[in-house]
DNA sequence: CATGAATGAGGGTTCATTCAT
DNA sequence: TATGAATGAACCCTCATTCAT
């Protein structure tokens, strides 16, 4: 049933807990966790239903675990956090880098999953909202609150609530991510996920209406 | 174990179905179609488990029935449709009403818990796909679209392609509804969900971005 | 499946958890609990599988549930506690009548069965120790050693260590009753477990022992 | 994982079998056969699961040959066989040498174990009850049977059933047994285990109810 | 129509057993 | 021979659905 000369047992020991994660979050952003049963998960990676048991105490706990080793490091902004070196740059360039940051993370990559299973699966699994809220939105709500405060102080900006900012740029994103792994398949809109560029120009589109007049 | 004094029979039998609708899309909204059992539908709409089913053939078509009989209804953007009346306001002013009317389209009322239940459900619902794109995008697109043309032709705004205004007016309702009925719950979190006036200040910021030089 | 005019649906309601119960009992002194499938219970006691799951969260319960309601009453020594109006019955007649109540208690009726789970289950349900010490074995304890205490004070027997007493009437209907539901209905063993009277020549033969040269 | 340095392979090849089976008895008595995991056997004998299955055919075959070739060999009552060179000694003092050797045998040693599960696993292995009844039981029945009549024939005992006199010695010893193995662990009865004395002034009791007026 | 006891297919989980190493 | 990762049959339990009352 399974094709073993593709999947030695041996060699594979050490990379089945990764296997049957990363099977297990396509399949969980995919049908949700309620409708994945077990047998799917483990039939994705290449194993049989009871192998799933072997590395993992029960579904749950294989979404429990997604979230702590998977999700659990930190949002790639720390690059912007002191903003060094970043002195010559203008405020909007930063910003503008920002955004492209979420874009790459949550868009390219399959970062974006991971954005449809919190939203779906956060009432079972609260430690979702926290994976959220804590390592996601607040790092990358500090970062921009910097910056504006940056260009408002250096008169790059007119005077305005950071947070408009953060939900400005971040939020298009997290909606595109939802779209291109719900919608999409189903009804293609292209003129949501429309590609690379999009969002690039949707954050001039913001930060035009953030410049100092 | 129903309260029949305060439900008298005859005046509820017609309404049964309705309110086990309701209950159901509660139920679905907060917890997810898989994960909600057909009796806590039952008792959160005041009858038992057996009632369901003479109203409705399954759970599956419950939801279904929810697409069809509740979603099928156009989004309340037909007055912008044709501009009536409307020829003295500037375009900016029209944009901010679509916005405005998305927001209390979404954000209020309960038609936000709907947004969620697509985003979440649409893989074993495609209908809810259709729903979304073809009832509630694409009639907005189409408005915005235009209104977007007479701003450049009136010379309001700069050359801008209309589905960036779309994405940027549309896409934060979207994620903002999604937060409000998936993460606050569990971390509240004031910077997104601020409140009415958040979306509107949204809307001057990207407006603002459009605006001819 | 389940013979549906000998078991009237409504009729039976109130008698499932008795039924399950005795259902249960039977197996797990018949089979073990371990060895016994949920599924066995239910169709004996005349149901299908997940009607079992109605009135018992499960397997497990369902021992705790006989433990906890089938053989928590004390067993029926209370007459002899204070000897009323026994002063003109000998402490030999007395103590015949202890060893006549357990074999009417264990051997006749179906409490020796229960006798077999004790044993047999002890190691999963501690409970069935606690019941078999202080439900049965001590209140006997305190019968006995009341009797035979009277009985050498007045005379009637030498002196003597009541516990051993109490083992020697009581110890043997114990292992009368595993041998019935153990090994005779594989090999029967006519010399152990003869009938009636075979205990009470028993008690005969200790309490003899007992007199007073 | 295991120490190999303490136990040499050579040396303990030959001796795997017994290993194994005597880590099988100890937990098939302390847990029961069917909630006895295979794993738990080839851990407490120190190897791993799949060695197990190298000696063994299946989890039963360990019971099966626990059975023929722990159990199977006589109970330690031949010397009493024939009475050689007993001929001086009273018939009272045969007695009591055969119920010490039950005690011998069972309470000490750990047959007793053995007495648990012959009545613990019984319904699953009927040979169980062959052995306890004709290794066990009958043997010993012939031998007291031949003393207490040739005690009722040299006028030391009064007219008596031998059957009775078997029982009377006999399964307090058994019920002595299960309580050690069984109760005790949870809920120590002093009163009932209470050591070596305790079954020998038991049969004094018996046996002094045994002597001819 | 309304009820809720009963059903049984389906999915999660365990564990005896196998077999490539 | 020894290992232990992998298997999959079997079991516990849930819950959508039915139907006698």
């Amino acid at each position: 049933m399974i094709d073993r000369a593709a999947f030695p047992i041996r060699r594979r020991k050490h990379a089945r807990p990764r296997e049957l994660l990363v099977a297990a979050l396509d399949l969980f952003v995919e049908k949700g966790f309620a409708a994945t049963r077990a047998e799917e998960i483990a039939e994705r990676a290449g194993v049989s239903k009871g192998t799933l048991y072997i590395y993992f105490h029960s579904k749950e706990d294989l979404l429990n675990d997604l979230i702590a080793q998977r999700f659990f490091r930190r949002f790639p902004l720390e690059s912007f956090a002191g903003h060094e070196g970043t002195e010559a740059r203008s405020s909007r360039e930063l910003l503008r880098s920002v955004a492209l940051a979420w874009r790459s993370a949550l868009v390219e990559g399959h970062a974006g999953g991971v954005v449809k299973l919190v939203f779906t699966e956060v009432h079972n699994f609260p430690a979702l909202a926290d994976f959220w809220v804590h390592q996601v939105l607040t790092p990358t709500r500090a970062v921009v609150s910097s910056i504006v405060e940056r260009g408002i102080q250096r008169g790059e900006f007119r005077a305005m609530d950071p947070d408009l900012v953060v939900n400005a740029l971040v939020l298009p994103v997290v909606a595109t991510c939802l779209h291109r792994h719900a919608i999409d398949p189903h009804v293609p809109c292209a003129f949501i996920t429309a590609g690379h560029e999009a969002l690039g120009r949707h954050a001039e589109l913001v930060l035009q209406g953030l410049m100092a007049a």
